[in-house]
DNA sequence: TCAGCCGATCAATCATAGTT
DNA sequence: GAACTATGATTGATCGGCTG
């Protein structure tokens, strides 16, 4: 079975095999969040994704269970409080609903799961 | 400002290897949508209940194999033409037009 | 017109399981 | 058994769509 000559070289837009589709050459835009603080080391923008400290989790995590949402006032309080962005704050309490819900679903349909008998 | 790289905590990350069954059924939807490798929701339920994961682990699944997938095609070439083999339905571009009585190549 | 939310995904990283 | 690789999970942040 021969399935296609397989491109040498160049970059063969029809081989069946190996063709590097749309999904593939998906890009993000880097995190914003690259701050260039005070001095001017800038060069490469920090496009690093933020360390949480365990401070400032436990924090959210504790707000979190006070209130699932935030109001505009509790969030500048926060990001202040926490050194972060409102933005930060904002997207941890979106990112941390979406966890609850996702706890939510599997922490209830363990149903039967047994596969072979070890 | 060191490490604190305290990401213990998580004993949870008791980490175990899919089965060859759910691995299997997992790359055969993976290679033989490789144009666009994104179950829908059924989809992904579908491949849960035939590999005995849950819907998130075939997300996770599929999330790395994208981003795995597309760091380095080279080293998937050969896992590729194994499993294209298998199944054959995706042509181009993905499908969809409303036929839907009759499928080609498929026992 | 626009900011916040949702749902999905990306991308980097962690920690472990499997190889060599 | 150390050193390296394969792989599942976690998570800060992005993308597109919807909504008040």
């Amino acid at each position: 079975e021969d399935k296609d000559p397989a491109c040498p070289s160049e970059p063969c837009p029809n081989a069946s095999a190996a063709r590097t589709f749309d999904w593939m050459k998906v890009k993000r835009n880097p995190p914003k969040t690259a701050k260039v603080l005070e001095y001017g080391l800038l060069g490469q923008s920090n496009t690093i994704r933020t360390n949480f400290t365990t401070k400032q989790l436990t924090e959210l995590e504790k707000e979190f269970h006070f209130n699932k949402y935030l109001t505009r006032a509790r969030r500048v309080e926060i990001a202040a409080t926490l050194e972060l962005n409102e933005t930060q704050v904002k997207i941890w309490f979106q990112n941390r609903r979406m966890k609850q819900k996702k706890r939510e679903k599997e922490g209830l349909a363990p149903a039967a799961a047994s596969r072979s008998a070890k | 400002v060191m490490i604190l790289r305290s990401r213990f905590l998580d004993a949870r990350r008791k980490r175990r290897n899919f089965s060859k069954q759910a691995t299997e059924v997992l790359n055969e939807y993976f290679y033989s949508h490789l144009s666009n490798p994104y179950p829908s929701e059924e989809a992904k339920e579908e491949l849960a209940k035939k590999g005995g994961i849950t819907v998130s682990q075939v997300s996770n699944w599929f999330g790395n194999k994208r981003i795995r997938y597309k760091k380095n095609m080279g080293k998937f070439q050969e896992e590729a033409n194994i499993y294209a083999a298998k199944t054959a339905v995706d042509a181009t571009n993905v499908v969809a037009q409303g036929n839907q009585a009759n499928s080609p190549s498929t026992p």
